[in-house]
DNA sequence: GACTATATCTTTACAAGTAAACTATTTAGG
DNA sequence: CCTAAATAGTTTACTTGTAAAGATATAGTC
């Protein structure tokens, strides 16, 4: 770790608390509408959030579907969750393996027509609601903020002492 | 509902689908910090982010601790999870359940002399990762980026049609 | 071609979260 | 007072997530 004990913008302390303050109310703030989300989504279609993601990237793929470790890659989730959801989301024929006529290792997975047209469904309301929760900014705010995440991003991607457990390889 | 069909600054579908993949984006980044404090806490220190949440508002609270019910409202969970959480933290022998002396329904939480060492600790490694990971933003980028999440959180709560599971009494 | 490596998925045991039912207490009316 | 309702916490059954071990299958190497 070569970061120096005294940052150079620190300035009586203001700007360590500084950013311990913005992640804060970054995360706060962010937790809210996943929490607001996720409640739509169960109470107007009893699907929790990990399943509309997980719907979501396989509607991504088309119709040919997804190995379930591409699946977890793009969901940044381990295999044994992915193996669980599908279990769950096959009883419901939402979702359907398929054996890999290459590879007998390999398990695909894609939405069913049923899968398909409730997720498409769930998409277009969700889309409102973000639309609606964002409506108190104006279009110079809501770039900025995108723009300043962006920034945020990079700043936590370009560290070369990074933990970073995921980032797998994507054999779709 | 009534939000118009058409927003005003919707401008061939751009503003919908700025909204949405600014969320995207916010929540992804999001995600991405606080996984790498999660690794790291619990590489350094072998706690989850579960477990230094709880600590860092019963350390916040001081020597009288909280309640169960307070302690579940501040961290926006159900009391189910907070039982469960005590029960393991106990074990550890770095939180207390006390008897409350006015009322015997009530459960009293606090931490150890070990649970308050332990979490100061790891209280001044987390704001050194923080200030780290947000080091490639300048103070007026942090500063703006504060301020368009609150706006944002504003956004969020301005709203009357507002699902909000959690707004709980905070009876400390 | 047999042997070892590696890759893919599943299983197991657990942590952390929810909702709903349950227990024990306190509070409010009549 | 005594009972009905509300409050505080726990228990139960379940979902969602992890890590580590296991079962098959493929790929490389001598």
């Amino acid at each position: 770790m070569d970061k120096p004990l005294i940052d150079a913008r620190e300035i009586d302390g203001e700007a360590v608390r500084g950013s311990v303050r913005t992640w804060l109310r970054l995360l706060a703030t962010t937790n809210l509408i996943e929490r607001e989300l996720a409640a739509r989504l169960r109470a107007r279609f009893n699907v929790s959030l990990a399943r509309f993601d997980y719907m979501a990237q396989l509607d991504r793929a088309g119709g040919s579907g997804l190995t379930m470790g591409a699946l977890g890659a793009r969901l940044m989730v381990t295999g044994g969750n992915i193996t669980g959801l599908t279990d769950r989301l096959q009883n419901e024929g939402l979702v359907r393996r398929m054996a890999d006529s290459a590879d007998r290792r390999v398990q695909r997975v894609a939405l069913t027509p049923n899968g398909k047209r409730l997720f498409r469904h769930m998409a277009t309301e969700h889309a409102d609601w973000v639309r609606e929760l964002f409506d108190g900014l104006n279009e110079d705010q809501r770039q900025s903020l995108s723009d300043l995440t962006g920034a945020l991003r990079q700043s936590v991607m370009r560290r070369d002492d990074i933990t970073l457990t995921y980032l797998p390889g994507d054999k779709q």
